[in-house]
DNA sequence: GAATGAAAATGATTGACTATGACTGAAAGT
DNA sequence: ACTTTCAGTCATAGTCAATCATTTTCATTC
């Protein structure tokens, strides 16, 4: 049998089922561990699965990918709570507020005392936690992606250019003097630049690793919001006066 | 059985039943209580589940705060259920659906075959469980109510003024000749109004208690939707040919 | 159209890693 | 006080990526 038909079959497999076991899959192809797990190797790396320990899922699936998520929220987890605490210092009662998606402006919300401002978010969880905090909520409409469970697309873009912000407090996967703010993914970016167009203050949080980190999509320039991060090692940033450390 | 399936497994069940312990998902995946554990704190962890002391609740804000909507989904669980699976039915791969926040509505969502179909919310733990069974979900822009977890709002009725659907399902709290379909809440009268202008075919699910019930505010003439009930005693409705009755 | 050699695919083996279940003493609920 | 539930530890079985040897594929050459 050839590689390819493996390979569509396994597809097909995986999409019926919804999941599959190596071992199945070893029965069902007459084949190798080997050759089962380079196979699942490949399609995960075409994003046709998700592999996960023990065989595959279907990428319909949201929570494979979420499992990083939530990997990530816990490295510089003191860190990011230390910035997240200094930010929501910053928001006062008159302030209209955006607050992007990501784990970093989520811990933000348990630290805000200006109970009258008003916040709208892309993040669907973010939304909730701060409704369930009993603040003033609107979240942009658009397509739910589910692994992020944030808000992308056209429509949230111009939901975005209605709104004037105040204060806007962003998450990002890269800092770099040139390259500016960057995210990996496309329609992430395009909400983010607009977001940030809107807001009269733009925050970016983020931790030590992001700085000179490049992401495929720049969703903003380096000067345009002010950096606040912690225990920075890194000298070449600690000049500028957009990057605000805190303790 | 894969830890993935296991872990999306328990996450529909505890967003169905609202709560489950931790002997009952022992005897369901016939895993051991390490497991069960080892998995609720990972889901907790990830913020797809509340771990309580014997087991675990759901994240959906509404049995916190709000034991009134939990009990609500209880009574004429089944009538709802059977609504909801004959509802379901109805969507086929091309429609283009919107859908109403409630409880009966959300049992619909487990029994949607047409993987297809592409779905408009104002429900944020509809869209979250729509994303979750792999559908293509867009949620409407606008204030999101802390207690029902629905979107209002004048955002949310000019969104939905941007789409053309070809199936809408409405719940509803009253149902009568000449009030048509009413509910207490005036921003959402206003959005649920909307949404069936812009739907070809509407639906209302409505379990026998809501015959003759008139709540506060109008949102649409008995006319102008297909009820679809069940069990129906008051022999007064059952006459009209817009009343479908489901066993 | 057979022989040749490079590239690709496969299968077996390894040590490292992960998931699981049983057990334990501590903590929580009654 | 008593029972249930909990988090931590351990041993075991299953799974993983990496490596290497073998086979297959295929274009090139004679």
């Amino acid at each position: 049998m050839l590689q390819e038909e493996r390979f569509i079959e396994i597809v097909k497999l995986v999409e019926n089922r919804k999941s599959v076991t190596v071992q199945e899959l070893m029965e069902i192809f007459n084949a190798s561990e080997s050759t089962i797990r380079r196979d699942l190797n490949a399609l995960h790396q075409m994003g046709k699965l998700i592999k996960v320990h023990g065989g595959a899922v279907a990428d319909s699936g949201y929570l494979s990918l979420d499992m990083d998520v939530a990997e990530k929220s816990n490295i510089n987890k003191e860190e990011k709570i230390a910035i997240a605490k200094y930010s929501a210092s910053l928001i006062k009662n008159e302030d209209f507020v955006f607050m992007d998606a990501g784990t970093t402006t989520e811990f933000m919300i348990d630290f805000i005392t200006a109970k009258q401002a008003v916040f709208v978010t892309n993040a669907i969880s973010h939304g909730r936690k701060l409704a369930r905090n009993g603040f003033t909520v609107f979240v942009t409409g658009g397509e739910l992606k589910g692994i992020t469970e944030a808000v992308v697309g056209e429509d949230t873009v111009r939901t975005l250019k209605r709104y004037n912000f105040t204060k806007g407090f962003f998450g990002t996967n890269g800092i770099h003097l040139e390259r500016g703010y960057t995210t990996p993914d496309i329609r992430e970016a395009l909400v983010k630049s607009q977001a940030m167009k809107r807001c009269r203050e733009c925050y970016v949080l983020a931790d030590e690793s992001k700085f000179n980190q490049v992401s495929p999509v720049t969703f903003g320039g380096f000067e345009d919001a002010i950096i606040i991060t912690r225990n920075l090692k890194n000298n070449e940033y600690k000049k500028y006066k957009n990057v605000k450390e805190v303790n």
